[in-house]
DNA sequence: TCAAAAGTGTTCGATATACACCCATGC
DNA sequence: GCATGGGTGTATATCGAACACTTTTGA
């Protein structure tokens, strides 16, 4: 018989994006060692749970935040004496929200979960800052290849949105005009037609939406969705 | 307390390469449930120990070979009825072994561990195949953006041998001297001035070695290691 | 008519691709 | 001298980079 008294959790690191802001979501710890501290999303797995799922159910639970793109990023677990009572292993999850899933549910227990800029994440418990460094760069770093943008912006979304939003992740500017081309010539976006204007004044702007089947498509036909800054 | 009963175990897919042939790591359970079948290396980890150093425990104790490149590839742990006693939740570890190091020592208890060339790997126990075909699809992927050839290769080399290396493990044709002209464009291969030849007639090549002093430095300034092909 | 945001093309340079012949060696 | 593998250069195409003015709207 295995002897080993090691327990399993998983993390969520949950980007947000709004107006410029890149967001990361963070709870306040109740009980225990670190009460009163700042952390991550997450727990314990269950016995019978698949480790996606247990990060759904914690998130729910803790923030009442749906998260729109889900993927494992790194099993972290060299902190052998992170708790005294046993060692604990924890696999952290890249997470991003739709901006209509960026407010916290009020009806839930998530009075002590809070969005914070990048820029001021605080001190977190455990390696959690770790992980929130390497979720960073796991975003910026993907942004480039492949269209997990769009999880970012609401369904429909002006251009101009969609180059904020790159100009703010990678922390550089963009050529407008070359932009635009790069991203068109995929086609993987649909013109909705519609157009409004952002703020009160200027010329409305078209609204585009993100074309999934068509994405998913032309991977069929070895696409390959890439995007470079000098 | 946390009541739950899972058991973290770690798994390696070590990649070995010898003329033009890509091997997998694989060792015959000895007891349990799948005594007799195929499995990756790995096993249970121990209270006190980092994944990483479990990995390379493991390793040696069930195959005795030492890898000369090993990253986190991905955790496993949704089959939830894997073993009846206990869920069992696996770390994968991606691993490379130079060519000095493919060799299987005699010396330990590893009789069991056998090399399957890539395309014969036969059904193995747990997840594994899984893991192995993940593993797959990360070497050849990472092959074109990081300079991580060289670990299956031995430390001097000619260029052919490094331009088979790409070629069987990309499955695809390369233009020799394109190839040539953009390795060597990097500026991260050193020239040993020896000269020897393969086989029993031909040219004799020019021996190179793989400098990562220069490569790491390179990295500082924003260098990018990269190769595509048509 | 001015301020604010949206839309749009062209030129130039760098890099990727395609492609074929000569060289050194052992037999 | 021939078979085997090693070494090399050029022309073209493609793609990324740089760059500025016009349009629409609200105030």
């Amino acid at each position: 018989m295995i002897n080993q008294n090691i327990k399993i959790a998983v993390d969520a690191i949950v980007f947000g994006y709004h107006n410029g802001i890149v967001y990361v979501l963070a709870v306040q710890q109740k009980f225990g060692k670190l009460a009163n501290h700042w952390v991550l999303p997450g727990g314990f797995i269950r016995d019978d749970e698949p480790l996606i799922q247990g990060v759904e159910r914690e998130l729910q639970e803790e923030t009442g935040v749906t998260v729109s793109y889900l993927e494992q990023l790194k099993t972290f677990g060299d902190d052998v004496a992170r708790d005294e009572r046993f060692r604990v292993i924890s696999v952290a999850y890249f997470a991003l929200v739709n901006p209509k899933n960026f407010v916290l549910k009020a009806d839930t227990d998530a009075k002590n979960a809070k969005w914070f800029a990048i820029k001021d994440v605080p001190k977190l418990g455990y390696e959690h800052n770790e992980m929130v460094q390497l979720a960073h760069a796991r975003l910026k770093n993907k942004l480039t290849y492949q269209p997990i943008g769009f999880d970012l912006l609401d369904q429909e979304f002006l251009f101009s949105d969609l180059e904020n939003l790159y100009c703010s992740i990678l922390e550089q500017d963009i050529d407008r005009r070359n932009f635009r081309k790069k991203i068109l010539s995929f086609g993987i976006l649909e013109e909705t037609g519609k157009v409004v204007k952002k703020g009160s004044s200027g010329r409305p702007g078209e609204l585009f939406s993100f074309d999934k089947e068509k994405y998913d498509q032309l991977l069929k036909d070895n696409f390959q969705f890439e995007i470079k800054f000098a």
